[in-house]
RNA sequence: GGGCAUGUAGCACAACUUGGAUAGUGUACCUGGCUUCGGACCAGGUGGUUGCGGGUUCAAAUCCCGUCAUGCCCGCCA
């Protein structure tokens, strides 16, 4: 971030200088008009003579003159130049790699890292899978976003809590009851669940079970039934399944909360007397929601609003998800209880809402981020609207609507089985399966890993060419999968980076060093790959800053195609080990180079190698 | 009908929030490079009416208006 701050304070005094503050033209303003040219015009360069321009009535060419005039260079921006109106400043590359080199030196794994959040607490919900079929290829695509963008918010100084959210009530949970019986189970647990799950929607489709569903429907929602009790037990062992995938993917929760516990624990009454109270919420008289609570006041029309309580008394999705909602940014006094719920291979412990658990210091943010596919939209306008009011603007709820990931063929329905394929499933287990293997052929042909290590490289390598996959690409857009693309490795991709990393640590090794090293001498610093590198590198916290801002990890993943393919160049074309005078200033560039790729690719959730 | 999102080389993406210099990257296709720190690599080339039509501007993929296409949502389902 220095370098762009550098360049506006010299700019800001040097308009200030020219125009004896006359022209008045906010920081924020010069900031948005700076550039960072790909051509030879300049290493970084501004635009904001136009806009002067436009309120001096001069043309930008003399304006540009006129502030470069006043400018007062300082390290490392060593020259200023005008071409067309463009403010074009040029860097010392031997100063400007000390200062990137010792800066990656002395913040190490925290280079990148920046203070935006001041410790501000939020609540990451993710992904929320219902706990009756295995995680399919999209519910991967939440899980992987909601993972990346809590790294990244964690490394911009906020206080994250990554939560997931559990609907063990609802009809699908009452198919799971009436489909499993007390058959035996051969598999793993989620996908038992999903193929019996959708084995009964086929026979409900065909004959008549619908009575059975809702005679299950109705046990269930009451507390102290067996059905209940069972439903919850299910769920729990489904969600523990499910989780043996997410560890594999690296993919970690603080704090998990069952539906059942949102109405057991007495908060969504009390959540519903409150929305009363506020008059946000009324129970109709007439019409078609006779007898519901309906999210709206007693103004609102006939047919409109959002029914919360049905006639019969059952909360609906949206009700509890409100009743959720004001928990989560504190809004209750009533708080959930927490009990253990399985110790991680990261080593921290997942905690779940449970009736005999303890009170624990989670929800009760300001902030909460959903990540939730653009089909619940609607639902989650809702939600963040209601909370404008019911926080007094404090409060926000902020909706990822990422894009759903379809196949060819066409959805990945866990009702109508779209996730089942004919070799291998449309799931995130069979996903890591399959590009595992094709790995391990890599591997093998390249000889470069004993025969006992391959398989866990391989799976590290597997791993990180799927999240890179994902998070490349904006979360706004959908996705079709497709496996020829899946299991492609080349360029654009999470093994090539993690290629270039490997190639970094083989070269330093080979050096003889294990940490790091002091340079005193950049007079060997050219204007070539190098320099190229090393800018590169000199960005990493407006990359990061932006991830953040926008919560999108595909900025990220951009910027580590960039480093690495200058990381590539550079060592192609400027050799290390045999560098004679400049051996030691490019094994600094390595050094660095390893520590900046390791960085980001940590923010995508995404383990290095030494050798691949 | 209303709302939201998306539309950029054959294919997959970036640049759009904050207008700025020749619209970047990968794949595919064509050409070249291993006696060299690791070829999951590098160098060069072909390929673009930024869906379409207007407008604003010194300057538009980017902002505004209109229009077309695709997907999703609009239930006392979840």
């Amino acid at each position: 971030m220095y370098i762009r701050d550098a360049f506006l304070d010299i700019i800001e005094n040097a308009i200030r200088n020219a125009f004896d503050g006359t022209v008045v033209i906010g920081r924020k303003e010069i900031d948005y008009s700076v550039l960072f040219p790909a051509g030879e015009h300049a290493d970084i360069s501004s635009s904001v003579a136009f806009r002067i321009a436009k309120i001096v009535k001069d043309n930008p060419k003399n304006v540009a003159d006129k502030i470069i005039e006043s400018v007062k260079p300082i390290n490392p921006i060593v020259k200023m130049s005008n071409l067309n109106g463009y403010i074009n400043a040029q860097l010392d590359e031997k100063e400007y790699c000390r200062m990137v080199i010792d800066e990656i030196e002395k913040k190490k794994g925290k280079y990148g890292n920046l203070n935006l959040g001041n410790l501000k607490k939020v609540v990451i919900e993710f992904p929320s899978v219902n706990p009756n079929k295995p995680w399919h290829i999209g519910h991967l695509r939440c899980a992987l976003l909601g993972d990346s963008i809590s790294n990244v918010m964690e490394h911009c100084n906020y206080k994250v809590e990554r939560m997931d959210y559990i609907d063990d009530l609802g009809l699908q949970m009452a198919e799971i009851l009436l489909a499993i019986g007390n058959k035996k189970i051969e598999k793993k647990y989620d996908l038992f669940l999903g193929e019996e799950y959708v084995r009964i929607n086929t026979e409900i489709r065909e004959g008549h079970l619908e009575s059975k569903v809702s005679d299950i429907l109705k046990k269930m929602e009451e507390t102290e039934t067996e059905e209940n009790r069972r439903v919850r037990e299910i769920a729990e062992r489904c969600v523990h399944a499910q989780y043996e995938t997410a560890f594999d993917y690296g993919i970690y929760h603080d704090s998990l909360v069952f539906e059942t516990d949102v109405v057991r624990e007495g908060l969504f009454n009390t959540a519903m007397d409150l929305l009363k109270k506020e008059g946000m919420a009324s129970i109709r008289t007439d019409g078609n929601y006779k007898g519901c609570l309906v999210l709206g006041s007693k103004e609102t029309e006939e047919g409109e609003g959002k029914v919360l309580i049905r006639s019969t008394g059952v909360p609906t999705y949206i009700g509890k998800d409100i009743a959720f909602h004001m928990w989560k940014l504190g809004i209750l006094e009533k708080k959930f209880r927490f009990n253990e719920f399985i110790k991680q291979p990261n080593g921290k412990i997942a905690y779940s809402s449970s009736q005999n658990g303890r009170e624990m210091d989670f929800g009760g943010s300001d902030l909460a981020i959903n990540i939730i596919g653009s089909a619940q939209q609607l639902n989650q306008k809702l939600l963040s609207d209601s909370f404008e009011i019911l926080g007094n603007g404090r409060k926000s709820i902020v909706h990822l609507a990422y894009g759903e990931v379809n196949l060819k063929e066409g959805s990945l329905s866990g009702r109508s089985g779209g996730w089942m394929g004919s070799g291998a499933n449309y799931t995130a287990d069979d996903l890591l399966r399959e590009t595992t293997t094709r790995i391990i052929d890599v591997s093998r042909k390249n000889k470069k890993l004993e025969e006992g290590k391959i398989n866990s490289t391989s799976k590290k390598v597997a791993v990180g060419a799927i999240r890179f996959e994902y998070l490349r690409i904006d979360p706004l857009k959908k996705v079709i999968f497709e496996w020829s693309r899946a299991l492609d490795l080349e360029s654009n991709s999470g093994p090539y980076c993690m290629y270039m990393h490997a190639r970094a640590t083989s070269i330093i090794e080979k050096a003889g060093y294990t940490e790091s090293l002091k340079v005193d001498d950049y007079k060997q610093m050219t204007r070539g790959y190098d320099f190229e590198l090393i800018k590169l590198l000199g960005n990493a916290e407006e990359i990061v800053r932006k991830a953040c801002v926008e919560l999108r990890p595909n900025v990220i993943a951009e910027y580590l195609i960039d480093i690495s393919s200058a990381f590539s160049r550079f060592y192609e074309n400027m050799p290390v080990l045999t560098g004679g005078d400049a051996m030691r200033l490019r094994l600094a560039i390595v050094i660095a180079s390893k520590q900046v790729i390791n960085n980001m690719l940590g923010l995508l959730g995404i383990e290095t190698v030494e050798k691949m």
